[in-house]
DNA sequence: ACAAAATATTAGACATGCCTAATTTATTAT
DNA sequence: ATAATAAATTAGGCATGTCTAATATTTTGT
């Protein structure tokens, strides 16, 4: 059994690792600080928490160099990033809240331990495989659907790709994106690319321009589009 | 803002305080003891969180004798029973657990704060004014639903009654019930009571006999069927 | 290569919520 | 009315999770 305080620090190890993972090589490790951040508390605090997180073999710690988590570890984290995303869905596809409303529910969600309370919520959601925000949800084994996203920043004029995720779901972020009409799984063509600042001007499916700063092109991830 | 402890020792109180309001006269008092034994705690420990929340206005405690809520203990009391019964009844009609599997979860999910989604999931569920025991929904002003219920212990041969609620929703009590198919809701015929055991013989509309022993008798709360 | 800065850990403290054992107060039985 | 019993409180202690300040280690800049 894992207390809530616990289980934020490994999902928040995670995330971290994911982060690093996709942005610099594999097998980077998880600052005390980043992690501090992350959880609004101090640096000492975490030390604390990682040396009882270490104990209990969810993780390594090498001290002064950071952390990894171990296959156990790795398995909480997803088993509580899983109750998460579950949550959030539930959240804006049957109570209605908006995609920005989310996060601070479900932070509080996850942590309500029932097996039969997770799996009844997937089957009564239809196996939802990605959030509101587009991130996947891990299946019960903790199998996540792996996809090759970039930033739209990435993208060449002419291109359509499919907005796949946002990367970081900050709220005024989110809130920007619904007044722009600009949606999870809407398709887009890559009209052009100021040079001056960066942005972009995008036409969806449906003909809607819109125009996205440089600042806000690099939080949409998108993928190909299939055909 | 209210721990999850000291929500749980408000909602305590508030149940025993129904009780006895229900069985003696009204204005009785908790008790120590009591409180620790539907908590599982110790009384001393009691004792302690009962000056905290005294402290903190929410109840009145008077050393040795017992405690009484005070308004806002007896608001944020209500809080507690109201998300704990709507997540019950979320539990049982939408994702289609058992009545007597439910309480263990709402426990955890009752102490969950978000008006939002409180009153979003009430929506969702579409106003039920009773969870799956029978207990009353209170509204989000606190209000709850009296209704006149007596044990089918005091009924007589030949009444008419509808099952309105389950005193003490005790697993193995729920499970004999669901064995004989008697629901919250059922209507029944009063059809005989033997002097021997107190046992009594009940017919539904629907034609099924159910014999049921005085105990468990002593546990179904029976109202008036309307005409 | 070294000093300065950044990061991490340790030491020591405090609030919370729980416990056992000892003590106080109320209830009950004779 | 008093003694025995039950209930409640107090005293003292422990685990958890957090903090600040002091210290240790690593990284960075020149
Ligand atoms: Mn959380
Ligand atoms: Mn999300
Ligand atoms: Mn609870
Ligand atoms: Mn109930």
């Amino acid at each position: 059994m894992l207390t809530r305080s616990e289980e934020d620090h490994l999902k928040a190890v995670y995330a971290l690792l994911q982060h690093s993972d996709q942005e610099n090589g594999r097998n980077r490790t998880a600052s005390t600080k980043a992690i501090a951040e992350r959880l609004s508390t101090k640096a000492s605090s975490v030390t604390d928490m990682l040396k009882k997180l270490a104990e209990k073999g969810l993780l390594k710690h090498v001290p002064y160099y950071g952390v990894k988590l171990s296959a156990k570890g790795q398995a909480a984290a997803l088993r509580l990033v899983r109750k998460h995303r579950l949550w959030e869905t539930f959240l804006v596809e049957r109570l209605g809240f908006g995609w920005n409303e989310v996060h601070e529910v479900a932070e509080q969600l996850e942590h309500v331990s029932s097996d039969k309370l997770t799996n009844s919520l997937e089957e009564y959601l239809g196996h939802p495989r990605f959030d509101p925000h587009g991130d996947p949800i891990p299946d019960r084994d903790g199998n996540v659907q792996v996809r090759s996203t970039r930033p739209l920043t990435r993208c060449v004029v002419g291109e359509r790709v499919r907005l796949a995720a946002v990367k970081g779901p900050n709220d005024a972020l989110l809130q920007l994106l619904d007044q722009k009409g600009i949606g999870i799984g809407m398709v887009y063509h890559v009209r052009s690319r100021q040079v001056f600042d960066g942005s972009i001007e995008l036409r969806s499916k449906e003909g809607q321009e819109s125009t996205v700063s440089e600042q806000v092109a690099a939080q949409l991830l998108v993928e190909p589009v299939r055909p």
